[in-house]
DNA sequence: TTGTAAGCGTTATCAC
DNA sequence: GTGATAACGCTTACAA
């Protein structure tokens, strides 16, 4: 029979119960050392392996973690679940992929699916557009510990893993006025968006903090999209009183603005520095290399998996909250550093 | 109780049978039409779920299948994992990723691990080093169906799913023909592996077959990196007749060889053509576009679950052994374009 | 130290 | 049409 050995051929071979042998395998402490040995070999002989849905089954817990993100093909996103990923599997977990593709109902559908399977934890990016909160009640309500990691809701009971957002928006600005730029403008993404407001609010901070004057007409909302980039750098450059630098929160944005400052024959950095946003690979490949601030993906997904672990490892009825806030670490290359 | 209701519980509340709910819930065909709808209605009533554990261990179906990758980070790896998801979520099924890290003792282990969990198949791309083959027999004994995509091993009864490297060093070579290029060199990853051997055979018969001379010293075998690139056309240029083009297996070195070409003031793509392969992301957004083979990562995710969905709904003792291969696509770009 | 038996939640096979 | 019962493979009181 192919690997369908059970406890109770180990048994039957030995003329003992199927209990015995489940305590031997277990290393229970009254079962005598020879049976113990007895069991342990014949297990090996007989090519025996653990059914972990019977047990699983009987504990209720499956070592099975969903991971919610909107795609898994993103840079960010796939980085994040390594770092999940690597955490995970030494301790016996192993993860679920699913993906939202940024809709709200494949994400309640998934959610449903997941706590289906009776996965022992749940640990998700929310979706652009999700606005009800119903699934996630459904989790805390079956006491399935819930991680949400970068995209976040503040909802009582979770806990979060982000990056220190403002604190990304403020070290880009700072480094920018550090090279000697004074009119920096900010290329951002929908600024209703959680995220992208903090990067907006450090930019301001540390153009305040400067004794720099911040200027509404050198804020742009755009999408996060190489064209957009180019039209926020041809608005800018309609002004009269032109910026010197741009910190923008996406790098796709930051290379729109590269190449159309290399149309415009703009000397970077010498006469204009950029800073993105996230440290897609692009940017380091790039001819000119483009500086940006890093959002530790893999230390994201690490940390919410630590957190998890803690949550699951804790006495039962405690519900521990955890906010953690990775500082994002800026990396400055050469489009924003002058000789 | 908290989400915990189980067929029991219903059957309770309408003094019926645990079986009889069972049968309702499934619509079977001799349940009375009354009872199944005050089935369906207490069963909403009471928020049951069904349990996939319980019909799991009865069934022996998980619908649970394991993706095993080197790295999920990995942008041709993470994008393979969206096709499978994609394409098997509606069926049903649950993906659970893994990561080798490109060693042959975590393949096994996680393997081993895999079929622990039951899943109900196993969709993997070899790690490099691994020589054994002594877990794929496991899989295979156990009835599980396997299936390789884009780094195979040979094994009866093992589907796989692969590009055509041939066709794609073809292309990319025929296409540098048809710009021009006259001498046009080879630089590839380590020729002992399948991919990278295929793609210079593919360049080697594109030469011959369009009355090009072959030669060895055009040929340089190197790692897929940046520098490497770079280093490769300087050691091209060292000879005396220099080539005019190249091809290379990967994007990477790809991105060294144009870095090196702008040191050089060699005019691309005027005097010099270069294509890769890969179509990293970076290629397209580069201030000079890379033309590119691209592996169509997503395609070869959903060609591997339909493979599998094939395999599983199969008559069980049909052993169905496929092999996939799908063209590749040549990407051209500034590159290697000219007017 | 080991055996007995119940239980985890379903479904399938007999009965009636 | 519906009920009883066994079975999936394992763990764990409770006995012995």
């Amino acid at each position: 029979m192919s690997g369908k050995t059970t406890i109770y051929d180990i048994a039957k071979q030995l003329n003992i119960t199927a209990a015995t042998v489940s305590r031997a395998l277990n290393d229970h402490p009254r079962i005598s050392q020879d049976t113990k040995e007895l069991v342990l070999k014949t297990a090996k002989e007989l090519n025996y392996e653990q059914n972990k849905l019977a047990l699983a089954l009987k504990s209720g817990k499956t070592y099975l973690v969903g991971v919610v993100v909107p795609y898994i093909n993103r840079n960010f996103f796939s980085n994040v679940i390594r770092g999940i990923e690597d955490e995970l599997y030494p301790k016996g977990y192993r993860v679920i992929i699913s993906q939202t593709h940024e809709e709200e109902e494949k994400e309640i559908e998934t959610i449903k699916s997941l706590l289906n399977a009776q996965v022992d934890g749940i640990l998700m990016s929310i979706s652009k557009p999700t606005t009800v909160t119903e699934h996630f009640d459904m989790i805390i309500k079956k006491n399935v510990p819930l991680v949400f990691f970068d995209r976040k809701k503040d909802i009582p009971g979770v806990s979060t893993v982000t990056i220190d957002d403002f604190e990304g928006g403020y070290k880009a600005t700072e480094h920018l006025i550090q090279q000697g730029c004074k009119k920096i403008a900010h290329v951002s993404v929908y600024l209703n968006i959680g995220i992208y407001k903090d990067r907006f609010e450090g930019y301001k901070k540390a153009l305040l903090d400067n004794g720099l004057a911040f200027r509404e007409e050198y804020i742009i909302q755009t999408e996060s999209q190489v064209k957009a980039g180019k039209k926020a750098l041809d608005d800018l450059f309609k002004l009269n009183d032109k910026p010197d630098a741009i910190f923008t929160s996406s790098d796709h944005i930051a290379l729109g603005v590269m190449q159309q400052l290399k149309k415009k024959e703009v000397k970077v950095p010498d006469d204009f520095c950029v800073v993105g946003f996230s440290n897609e690979p692009f940017t380091k490949f790039m001819e000119l290399p483009i500086s940006s601030v890093d959002q530790s993906p893999i230390e994201m997904g690490r940390m919410s998996a630590k957190v998890f672990l803690e949550q699951i490892n804790s006495k039962k009825k405690v519900k521990i909250e955890k906010k953690v806030v990775l500082p994002p670490k800026l990396h400055i290359r050469k489009s924003s550093l002058k000789e």
